[in-house]
RNA sequence: GCGGGUGUAGCUCAGUUGGUUAGAGCGUCUGAUUGUGGCUCAGAAGGUCGUGGGUUCAAAUCCCAUCACUCGCCCCA
């Protein structure tokens, strides 16, 4: 093998990618039900607009961007996008969105690239869906969100999860946690791994979600995010919380929830996947009202989510949830002998004029090959004509599932065909 | 960036303490009366044993290196 895809960078072939299309179709109803449109955005963005608009502590833009310089010159940083919310913001703003409409619902789908150690459930390029609302200051966006979201999971067939939720409060709020965290762990620093020390003064939040038992531990006494919202943010956490108990969805409130990204305001959440392996993440999301300032728009309010849809298949795998593989074809015309396989080439293109999936070898295979290739792919039924049957100008029409077989005239055929077909 | 595991046919895997021409199941192809699929039966094709060194009379098997894949840490989707 000469060549092989790169680390992280896979193949997805004609038997998973219908598992996609099938994900895939799902996604685009639901957002239609939800009045969201779809925006298509650039792979590619201004390295600077992923580093102020997803936030200069994080991982990503830390450690994980593949960023490169163009020819031009000078030479530009550009980089691969790494996740959509900034690059949606950026467009949000380029084309003064915010002036035509009071409220914006978009979505998008997508191939997402991070530098990591792929391992299960996270690849070097990844796809994502994912939702925005622009607009909105009110927890209803923060609750049809969230609700969105559980939807698509129940769209999937997906039960096997739970729904963390936090508040993250304003930035001055936070501010004022974070100063109380920070000393808190200052206090306790010796029962911190090495990794959380390290990190503690840089972004005291994300030594909250470490995994380490020893972090945990550490942290067990620390105070809480939920002490440090002013009223504002509590009844505004309150209330999202309670839009979404009145959907029938029970949030799990996780003090600890922080997410890995520097643009979140308030509303913080995850849906955590049980089915899957350590990257247990389906989906996040939460408020940011932030954001389309810090990418140079004139303030204004959102909320989304983004889903990575490796997982929400993998998730939806062990829910037993994807359909079973669909017939690759409808019907298989076969022909005997030069003529009549030159007459089965015509016939096959009749038939898919009907709407019907025809096929006809390309191999000048045997009937008897030809007829099993039909078999195998599902087809409904087989059309056989050889020299007879172009002179009586009638074909052979079988019903591979009855094994019935009866005299069409070549011009009743597509009837002929389709009726057995949908039969089926 | 740091750990653990695994690399044998298209796929899933056997391969005994080193010992002849490296096997199975599935899949693929052909055939079992002339122009008829599935089930069954018979046969065939298909492998530099990840790669490169080393030890040995002899290496898929032991040693070293390297690459790839994989699981985990970290972080996230």
């Amino acid at each position: 093998m000469t060549y092989q895809s790169i680390k992280g960078f896979r193949d997805i072939l004609p038997d998973e990618s219908a598992r996609w299309q099938w994900m895939e179709g799902i996604i685009h109803a639901l957002m239609h039900r939800y009045g969201c449109g779809e925006v298509r955005l650039p792979i590619v963005e201004a390295t600077d607009l992923f580093s102020r608009g997803v936030g200069q502590g994080t991982d990503i833009v830390g450690k994980e961007m593949y960023t490169f310089l163009d020819r031009s010159v000078p030479p530009e940083s550009l980089t691969l996008r790494p996740e959509l919310t900034a690059s949606a913001a950026r467009a949000y703003v380029q084309h003064s969105i915010a002036q035509a409409q009071q409220l914006a619902r978009w979505y998008y789908i997508g191939p997402m690239f991070r530098y990591e150690q792929p391992q299960a459930g996270r690849y070097r390029q990844f796809h994502q869906f994912g939702m925005e609302i622009y607009g909105s200051p009110h927890p209803e966006a923060d609750a049809e969100v969230i609700l969105a979201g559980a939807d698509l999971l129940g769209a999937l067939g997906i039960r096997n999860y739970r729904l963390r939720i936090n508040s993250l409060g304003e930035p001055d709020e936070r501010t004022a946690y974070r100063t109380e965290l920070l000393s808190y762990l200052r206090e306790h620093e010796a029962e911190l791994s090495p990794e959380s020390v390290r990190r503690m003064e840089q972004n005291p939040l994300r030594v909250l979600d470490s995994k380490r038992e020893q972090d945990v531990a550490a942290t067990a006494g620390a105070p809480r995010m939920s002490d440090f919202l002013g009223e504002e943010s509590r009844v505004h956490f309150e209330a999202t919380l309670a839009l979404v108990r009145e959907a029938g969805i029970e949030p799990v409130i996780d003090h600890r929830l922080v997410r890995g990204l520097d643009y979140y305001t308030r509303t913080a959440f995850e849906f955590q996947g049980m089915d899957l392996g350590a990257q247990d993440a389906l989906g996040g999301g939460g408020r940011y009202d932030r954001l389309i300032e810090e990418v140079g728009g004139k303030p204004a309010p959102s909320v989304g989510f983004s889903f990575g849809m490796e997982r929400l298949l993998i998730a939806a795998e062990a829910a037993g949830a994807l359909p079973a593989p669909a017939p690759e074809i409808d019907a298989y015309v076969i022909g005997l002998d030069d003529a009549s396989r030159r007459w089965a080439m015509g016939a096959a293109g009749r038939l898919r004029s009907h709407g019907i999936a025809a096929e006809c070898d390309l191999l000048r295979r045997s009937l008897k090959a030809q007829m099993r290739d039909a078999n195998r792919k599902g087809a409904r039924c087989a059309v056989i004509v050889g020299e007879s049957e172009l002179a009586a100008r009638e074909a052979q029409v079988k019903n591979l599932g009855a094994g019935e077989q009866k005299s069409v005239p070549f011009d009743e055929l597509p009837e002929a065909v389709a009726a057995i077909v949908n039969a089926g």
